[in-house]
RNA sequence: GCCGGGAUGGCGGAACUGGUAGACGCGCCGGACUCAAAAUCCGGUUCUGGCGACAGAGUGUGGGUUCGAUUCCCUCUCCCGGCACCA
């Protein structure tokens, strides 16, 4: 055995005989309930980076330990490979986004291998391979003919320079980024897939993810957003009437809105319509200034964050329509905080009685109704008008023969008469809107259908799918390529033969990414999109990834697995029984501005700390090797633009893998950011070598004097019986830690507290080297999860010929753990005084009378009887005075 | 803005079900080894007072419940994630 620990030897022997051993293949037939660990597959940007390491070490670990415990593991690895940046990879650097994104694939295939995951190599998948996405378009076919895909307009971000759509992202400060025009909104035809028709669904489930983190089904519960209320009809006044050619007052031509709360109806005092909404344009045509001030919204961003952030602006259009009881003209007002597109695209003002419509009516001079009190008594008379909204449920008051009724009541009461009269009812809204797919790019999944001039849209026939995507095209920023090569677009329709043209809208990347854990239990089938083995290994046991995918792919693949398990593809409708989600890994931020142009970002490796006075400077050292003082921004994640990123690789060249594994598993538990720190890297290979040094010296020793013998459990020393104690307490708390309550640093910081136990324990005796070569076997077994290559050579030192991969989780050995005498703590008023010893069975006359008999707490106590004694047992003694 | 999460020594974090606040690691201080340095090993390290035994204060802010609160309830502040075309 080497004297030294020597990291690039022990990762390579241990990964040699992983390989050779093909110890990480799956097989539906092996032994064992089958456990599924799966990892967010990553996107292949080019090179691994740190948030990859601590997610795909968190599902190593709990793979690894699962597959100790006797599970028949399955743990894979694949690639979702479409995307935006391989696109603007391309225009960088003219290269197309295929061999791009394959040259990537391959690079950090090579950093995976070298960290050691336990992955099953055989069942990789790209999302861009056609064998892949062939099924994404099949399910889609099959979708569009129950209509739960369909056709319609949707809103988009529109660079009139590049004459292209822009995805957000590539939307800054309202203008395009790379031509710095100003962005339009643009209306075009798209397809959506139907998921509110499962949003009741959806939400339901959420209770039977029990293994879920409570914040993620909080989030989904709240993104689906169900809420009960009244539609309600306003119908058209003589003016709206006129305009739009329908009738007046008549629940046949009438503004439809929705409200959750109908008992404020009679506190309405203006409507509110999106820009985009048939009456605002009718009006807008004979109106310069509002046609001008909708040219204006919709300029806007779409985003909520920035509508729900953006000055609320308004302007009248003039016309009108009726309250539906009392027969009131009511404005109608153009607003760009109401949302084309979602709802019915209008709202009723009630100001009295919500914060938003208050602040509207104030700015614009518009009437505050109130029509709502406040039934408890806190608030006696209502907010006045003047100073905020009442928006809390209460008891009607000026609302005809509404009027104090409780708002529930309320509610019910104004929906019967509603109903009654052809003017609104109950109904049940969702937050949720349908998912848009349709991309106007070129780096993704071909939507497969077919535009004929004489039979319309056409679908693809089965036998000809997939539609594949050209690899040798190269996108230059204005527009999608794929529009302009007719070897892509030019075909013949299905029915009748004739020239058509191919759709060159590809799909949202989600798409791909909705169920690509169910194609890894059978990656190889030619023949249909999922088969038997899908049976087996499905639902994932346990899904790892990062906090913010909670909401969008997570229930996108809960939608996609409730539409495959209706076409009978699958048996179950939650693709996730349990989830963990990671935190973030940070890193500090340093920046200088310059005199002109973009500030720069320097990376934390180059900036040293000075502390002068109480007051920090940061200094970066340039490459020309000058120095510059620079701004601290605090702690953010690791990215590119920030310029705070740590390269993996470089850590495993220096330190090996399982330093890597080790330092990221210690800093933080799973579910919390962590903060980068060289320190605890350096810290993590200390440990490491610490431990083998350790071991090299025990395994030394018997080598030269024998090994030692049988551990004779009954004729131990105090000593030896202590580090017993120590040995089998860390493992219990490990296969806890690790099993139940996935907080891998506690259970590292207990294994090195064992490990300076047992650097404390001097005996070397024949029994003495026997429970030394006992804790040094748990030891190994305990971190083998975390760091597996120093593990596996270690247990091969220790004289084990079987590899410690095949080797099970052992239990805590009960006759170890027993204790004859307890420490427990004193309190005396609750604050902590004495301490005192017992027999482990000591009755609570026996713990009382040892209490009062310390010192310490007989000065605290100044010879008063305690009124009262509390005994917590095994820990804890207060006495009240 | 809305939804979700977080805040504990010089730093990362521990305290699992209301019961010893600061485990473990980093950093720092002192010592051993060394011609010296690095590495390694040993000891100390929340703050204040005290030689010490020990005492007082202390878990972002302000309040509450309790014999006892980092933990439960209310208030506020700051930081992070998501907001539907980044993945």
């Amino acid at each position: 055995m080497d004297e030294r620990y020597q990291p690039a030897q022990v990762d390579r022997a241990a990964q040699a005989y992983w390989q050779q051993a093909g110890s990480f293949r799956a097989r539906e037939d092996a032994p064992g309930e089958k456990f599924y660990c799966l990892s967010m597959f990553p996107y292949p940007s080019g090179r691994l980076h740190m948030g990859h390491v601590r997610n795909y070490t968190i599902g190593d670990v709990l793979t690894r330990f699962a597959r100790m415990q006797g599970r028949n593991v399955l743990q894979p690895m694949g690639w979702d490979a479409f995307g935006l940046p391989a696109e603007n990879a391309a225009m960088a650097n003219g290269v197309a986004p295929a061999k791009w994104t394959r040259d990537n694939i391959a690079s950090m295939k090579e950093q995976l291998q070298a960290l050691g995951f336990a992955l099953d190599w055989e069942r990789e998948i790209a999302t861009c391979d056609p064998s892949y996405y062939k099924w994404n378009q099949w399910l889609f076919l099959r979708m569009r003919e129950k209509g739960i895909a369909y056709k319609r307009t949707g809103v988009v971000n529109w660079d009139p320079v590049d004459q292209t759509v822009l995805a957000n992202e590539q939307v800054i400060d309202g203008r395009g980024w790379r031509t710095g025009a100003l962005v339009e909104k643009r209306e075009i035809p798209m397809y959506y897939l139907n998921i509110t028709r499962y949003a009741d669904e959806l939400l339901r489930d959420l209770d039977t993810l029990t293994d879920w983190p409570e914040r993620v089904r909080v989030m989904q519960a709240n993104w689906i957003g169900r809420s009960e209320g009244v539609d309600v009809a306003f119908p058209y006044a003589a003016d709206t009437a006129a305009l739009m050619g329908k009738p007046a007052g008549d629940a046949s031509a009438a503004m439809k809105v929705f409200t959750t709360r109908a008992d404020t109806l009679f506190g309405v005092t203006f409507v509110a319509i999106a820009a985009e909404h048939p009456i605002a344009l009718a009006a807008a045509a004979k109106d310069p200034a509002l046609m001008a001030f909708i040219d204006e919204c919709r300029r806007g961003s779409v985003m909520e964050a920035d509508v729900a952030t953006m000055e609320k602006k308004g302007r009248r259009t003039g016309l009108h329509v009726l309250h539906p009881f009392t027969g009131e003209p009511v404005e109608i007002w153009v607003a760009n905080y109401v949302l084309m597109g979602y709802g019915e695209a209008a709202v009723m003002g009630v100001p009295a009685h919500d914060e938003r419509d208050f602040a509207f009516a104030r700015q614009h001079g518009i009437a505050i109704r109130t029509v709502v009190k406040s039934s408890t008594g806190a608030y006696d008379t209502v907010v006045a008008p003047w100073i905020d909204a009442y928006g809390e449920y209460g008891v009607t008051v000026d609302s005809g023969e509404f009027s104090g009724l409780e708002s529930k009541a309320a509610i019910d009461a104004i929906a019967a008469a509603l109903a009654a009269r052809g003017l609104g009812r109950k109904r049940v809204q969702y937050r949720l809107r349908d998912w848009g797919i349709s991309r106007q790019r070129y780096w993704g999944c071909p939507i497969p259908l077919i535009h004929c001039p004489k039979c319309g849209e056409v679908a693809v026939p089965d036998s000809q799918l997939p539609v594949v995507l050209p690899e040798d095209l190269v996108p230059d920023g204005s527009g999608n390529p794929l529009a302009r090569t007719p070897s892509f677009y030019e075909c013949s329709c299905p029915h009748c033969g004739g020239p058509a043209r191919r759709e060159t809208d590809t799909m949202d990347t989600f798409v791909d990414s909705s169920w690509y854990y169910a194609r890894y239990a059978c990656p190889d089938n030619a023949g249909a999109m999922v088969d038997a083995r899908v049976r087996y290994w499905l639902p994932v046991d346990q899904y790892v990834g990062g906090i913010e995918h909670a909401i969008l792919h997570l229930l996108y693949s809960r939608f996609w697995t409730r539409v495959m398990r209706d076409f009978g593809l699958v048996d179950f409708s939650e693709p996730f029984r349990s989830l963990l989600t990671q935190g973030m890994v940070l890193n500090h931020i340093y920046w200088q501005q310059p005199a002109e142009g973009r500030r720069l970002y320097f990376n934390p490796k180059d900036v040293d700390v000075e502390e002068a006075g109480g007051v920090k400077r940061y200094v970066a050292t340039l490459d020309d090797g000058s120095r510059l003082e620079v701004q601290y921004d605090g702690l953010g994640t690791m990215s590119k633009s920030k310029n705070n990123g740590v390269d993996p690789q470089g850590l495993v060249e220096k330190y090996g893998a399982d330093t890597a594994r080790l330092f990221m598993m210690f800093a933080a538990p799973p579910e919390q950011s962590l903060e980068w720190s060289d320190e605890g890297v350096q810290g993590a290979f200390r440990f490491l070598r610490r431990l083998w040094t350790a071991v090299h010296a025990h395994v030394t020793l018997n080598a030269s004097v024998g090994a030692p013998p049988a551990l004779d459990r009954g004729a131990l020393t105090p000593a030896q019986r202590e580090l017993r104690r120590s040995v089998h307490l860390t493992l219990g708390k490990v296969t806890d830690d690790i099993g139940r309550r996935r907080t891998f640093n506690t259970a590292i910081a207990a294994v090195m507290e064992l490990l300076n136990a047992i650097s404390r324990f001097e005996d070397r005796s024949p029994q003495g080297r026997a429970v030394l070569q006992e804790a040094f076997e748990i030891v190994t077994l305990c971190l083998s999860p975390i760091v597996p290559h120093i593990c596996h050579v270690l247990w091969q030192e220790l004289g084990h010929s079987r590899a410690l991969v095949d080797v099970r989780w052992p239990a805590a050995d009960a006759q170890a753990l027993a204790q004859a005498e307890l420490t427990l703590v004193v309190q005396v008023n609750g604050r902590l005084r004495g301490r005192i010893s017992v027999a482990a069975d000591a009755d609570e006359a026996a713990i009382r009378d040892a209490a009062l008999a310390d010192e310490n707490v007989r000065r605290f106590i100044d010879g008063a009887e305690p009124r009262k004694v509390i005994i917590v047992p095994r820990k804890l003694v207060n006495l009240v005075v």
